[in-house]
DNA sequence: TGTGCGCCTTGATCCGGATCAACCCGCGCG
DNA sequence: CGCGCGGGTTGATCCGGATCAAGGCGCACA
């Protein structure tokens, strides 16, 4: 986001994260740009996007961001790479609830436990800004935009939540599941068309609550009816409208 | 909420809700009581409070509250009666997105899309607290545990709806259901032992996502098993802790 | 008083997707 | 090199819950 773009470069300690001078192109295309961008035209602001953000990674594959029943200090933007969240149940069951690529933010649905109530796992090699929560709230307080900002984030993520939740069959879900993923990277600034599915079949499965055989014998059937061309983790979409209007009952608009 | 209660009396249009001598314990045990409470306790955020709180009703049963593509303007807080929220997909099948009890509050989730995403339908005759957003979005903004609890409200909602996505049998979910229902009721300071289920089998089968005659027949052998008692929509539980030990990985704890 | 209609219950059958099982491939490692 | 192992695919079988069907209230209304 822009504003880590410019706090970045100011933080006391030496962010672990080198400038790659893509960072202007990737906070213009981050969920928090516009909170980052609206604190950036004051210059008291500035000040308190200091103080909250920080770059935080590498995370190599498998890492854990944060774990069920941490104390909650911070929401984390993804910069780069891939996240998943999951909770376990009791009898010791995974469960997993999102995938989160660059630009997305984890961590809003500890707000009201206190505590993170999932695990974020890295998927790929990512990095993160991470924002303190309580200064960004304080901040949220003075500055409307960023308040704004985090209702809509939490209202976005609770209409994605419902979505998922309505019984569908497993048709639907993968090819919602697929036009989804393929909407978020072309909002991202990436393919849309063509992209590395960073999550094991079996993560895919648990996320839509299917079995790891289901997911493999529906990707097989949409792409033998044309809608898909996969081979292992690459996929391209050959069909984005058949696709969309499969999964349309799980799709916004 | 106590709050309204304040507010209620002053207000220029004379309310449609006649004071019932209840509403002080009512603000008590609402989801929005710490919020107005901390308002309340300044003068000059009190004026702030009367303009936007607002009391709506009766709803009879069967009528909207809001409908799907609403512009959004408000939030909303039972007052009395029950409600559900719901939306109908492309090919006109309904899917109950939840049930909302006195002193709990609903529309939050039409802040991001700034429409109403559902329909918002009174089960029983209900009344209501309505919150003007944009007022109550800035007075947020001045009074930061308003905003907390905003926070923690859609936070809260957030982690109730990704429960209920997980993949969990029919006994399990309805176990998980009245065992929430329960603890609702006994939060706001109903009885949470026995109670009348407001809404038809069929509208509970289509939120848990089963069929009314599945809803039908778990409830009859939790019946045989002594966890329950019930008859039509009257409700006892017989059994709390071995209810919700089977509804355990759908709840908080 | 009868009739129709919502709502609920119970029984019989069916089906989508889970589970079990076998096998393939690529890769890290002793 | 040979081996184990995680991940993926495909086939065979099984099962939970959906669907179909029939019947029983309770209640509004002619």
């Amino acid at each position: 986001m822009r504003s880590s773009h410019q706090a970045g470069r100011l933080a006391q300690p030496p962010s672990p994260i080198t400038d790659d001078g893509d960072e202007e192109h990737f906070c213009r295309s981050c969920s928090f740009s516009s909170a980052c961008n609206a604190v950036g035209q004051g210059k008291p602001e500035l000040n308190a996007l200091q103080c909250l953000v920080e770059h935080v990674g590498p995370y190599r594959s498998g890492q854990y961001v944060f774990r069920s029943g941490d104390p909650f200090r911070a929401i984390f933007a993804v910069r780069s790479g891939t996240v998943k969240t999951s909770v376990v149940d009791r009898d010791g069951r995974e469960q997993v609830l999102g995938f989160y690529l660059p630009g997305e933010v984890i961590g809003l649905n500890a707000i009201y436990p206190d505590q993170f109530p999932c695990d974020a796992i890295a998927l790929e090699t990512a990095q993160f800004c991470r924002f303190l929560f309580p200064a960004m709230s304080a901040l949220a307080s003075r500055v409307p935009v960023v308040q704004q900002h985090l209702f809509r984030l939490l209202s976005k993520e609770l209409g994605a939540v419902t979505l998922l939740a309505g019984d569908h069959s497993a048709d639907e879900r993968m090819a919602a599941f697929l036009t989804d993923l393929s909407e978020r990277y072309a909002a991202r600034g990436f393919s849309g068309i063509s992209f590395h599915l960073s999550m094991p079949r079996g993560d895919i499965a648990n996320y839509l609550r299917l079995a790891a055989e289901t997911v493999s014998r529906v990707l097989s059937r949409f792409r033998s009816q044309g809608l898909i061309e996969i081979e292992g983790r690459e996929l391209t979409i050959s069909d984005p409208q058949g696709l969309r209007k499969l999964g349309q009952n799980l799709l916004p608009d």
